[in-house]
RNA sequence: CGGGGUGUAGCGUAGCCCGGUAUCGCGCCACAUUUGGGAUGUGGAGGUCGUAGGUUCGAAUCCUGCCACCCCGACCA
């Protein structure tokens, strides 16, 4: 490991990139565009895996696993849809390889597929094809399912979980008897993300809807939460999607109501990506590595002995045993670093690095003092606590990290929301200042898009509940009712 | 996919213009002394110079293709 890592003020993308692979989440790998999501990253996201399992599980959802693969008739069969994901879709042509005769491995000309397979970049059709199976009556729904998966989107720049060929995901598609029952689905999903990212990431989000231009391919209204990143981007981490009878009709999924009649069921779906380990990453870190929240770090608490001879480790071992034990009672997650082969500064230097909550020294004086030295990570305090009842104080402590990096986050995010009521004001708050602009816009796709060519910035949403305010334009003078949220995004 | 840049030991690099088998730092291994914020000394190991061709007596160096990464655009979660 190497010293130091790039300050955000210096380069803030740069400060991203080695962060993710200095603190070990991931790296690059020998494929375009695809990462390895190391075990420490990938630790993380398990964390949050089992978090919104549960969460899915307790709104009544099942997991499912349908293929990889989705015939490419499939997926024409919903006009918008297939027009918004054919220009980045890896496809299967062939099934075999043969040896060309001189020890070339090469594709075999003779074993094309009938049809091809396009790498699913979503599963909408493939699922909706497999509903109309499922789906017979009003006694059939709602149907509610999810699925942990991989996907393909063959994006042309790509950055560690932010952006990548391939990504991890759930996408839930659930189907409705009516469209309001839908619609209460995308808003009841929404508010599981917004759930989520506040209370496990800790990072405040605006939850809106998307203006027609940024809706999903196929949906009819596509809900979103919206988080804000430290270089005052934002950073579309969640997304929730009414999909009306669009895929129902392209797929044939019918259901006899309660009447007698037969009708399209309504549909939803939603996910959220290890796109959220970016949002992490950049919501809380600091120059000195990650700082992450103490319900989704892998390690909470460790502990780092400092030691002058094998009298002292011992004694110090035999306190870090007990203490281990009460803190693995509360569910604490602790890791003791015994390792002989480094020094103690290192290895705080280390564990700031991969954002472990709180670190404890014991040492000598410590085994005098009946002490030890708490140090947090989110403000570098450090703090000489006696070894009584330090149990109970290192889970409030976790408790109040959780908290603090909140309060900072949402701090953040709150001073970076700008009102202005000019085309002049908007552009020097986005150029100075960053972070989301509050502006009056009048609806129109064609201005949404000449701010998006002029400035780079982007309609991040319609705030849900937003107030009713009457404006102008800033761009064309024209009335408005409502405030929108720019920002430029990742 | 367009423009620009980079690729030399695990990481960061010098050498490339002007061709002669590779420099330095960190890390790694061994031993010793150390241990309350990234230790020090001594000794040692580690290289198809991204990759495939070409030019040449000889290529890290010159030429061509390809691959990957970074920055800027278009596209996107």
């Amino acid at each position: 490991m190497s010293k130091g890592l790039t300050s955000r003020a210096d380069d803030y993308s740069q400060w991203y990139n080695e962060l993710v692979t200095k603190a070990d989440l991931a790296e690059h790998s020998a494929v375009r565009g695809c990462m390895v999501i190391k075990p420490y990253g990938y630790s993380i996201w398990e964390k949050m895996q089992a978090a919104l399992d549960k969460m899915f599980k307790d709104t009544g959802h099942s997991n499912a696993y349908f293929p990889l693969f989705i015939p490419k008739s499939f997926f024409s069969k919903e006009a918008s849809h297939v027009e918004g994901f054919a220009k980045e879709c890896a496809v299967v042509t062939h099934y075999r390889l043969k040896n060309d005769g001189n020890n070339n491995i090469v594709v075999d000309e003779d074993a094309k597929l009938e049809e091809e397979l396009i790498v699913r970049p979503t599963s909408e059709t493939i699922i909706w094809n497999t509903y109309r199976g499922w789906i017979e009556s009003y006694r059939d729904l709602p149907l509610l399912i999810n699925q942990w998966a991989n996907v393909v989107r063959w994006e042309m720049r790509t950055r560690l979980f932010l952006r990548t060929a391939e990504f991890l995901w759930q996408e839930g598609h659930t189907a409705h008897a009516t469209s309001q029952e839908a619609v209460e689905e995308a808003e009841r999903m929404l508010e599981v993300y917004a759930d989520f990212a506040q209370n496990w990431m800790a990072v405040p989000v605006v939850k809106g809807i998307k203006t027609p231009n940024e809706r999903f391919a196929g949906a009819l209204e596509t809900y979103c939460i919206e988080a804000m990143m430290q270089d005052g981007k934002a950073l579309q981490a969640g997304t929730s999607h009414f999909l009306g009878q669009n895929f129902a009709k392209a797929f044939d999924v019918k259901f006899t109501n309660k009447e007698g009649k037969l009708d399209h069921v309504w549909a939803t779906s939603w996910g959220v990506s290890t796109r959220l380990m970016g949002a992490l990453i950049m919501a809380h870190s600091d120059d000195a590595g990650l700082v992450l929240p103490p319900k989704l770090a892998p390690i909470q608490v460790v502990i780092v002995p400092i030691y002058k001879n094998a009298e002292e480790f011992k004694q110090i071992g035999d306190i870090a045993d007990a203490l281990i034990a009460e803190l693995k009672a509360k569910g604490i997650s602790v890791k003791y670093d015994d390792r002989d082969t480094q020094r103690p500064g290192f290895k705080f230097a280390e564990y700031e690095l991969k954002g472990v909550p709180v670190r404890l020294a014991i040492g000598g004086r410590d085994l005098q003092n009946g002490t030890a030295e708490v140090a947090r990570r989110d403000t570098k305090e450090k703090m000489s606590v006696s070894r009584e009842g330090l149990a109970d104080r290192l889970e409030n402590l976790l408790d109040e990290i959780q908290q603090n990096i909140y309060n900072k986050a949402l701090q953040y995010r709150d001073e970076h929301i700008t009102a202005v009521d000019s085309y002049e004001d908007f552009k020097r708050v986005l150029d100075e200042k960053a972070g989301f602009v509050s502006a009056h816009w009048d609806g129109t796709a064609e201005t949404e898009q000449r701010i998006k060519e002029e400035t780079k910035a982007t309609i991040r949403c319609i705030p849900l509940n937003n107030p009713k305010e009457d404006g102008a334009c800033i761009v064309t003078g024209k009335p408005s009712a409502q405030r929108v949220l720019f920002a430029r995004a990742y």
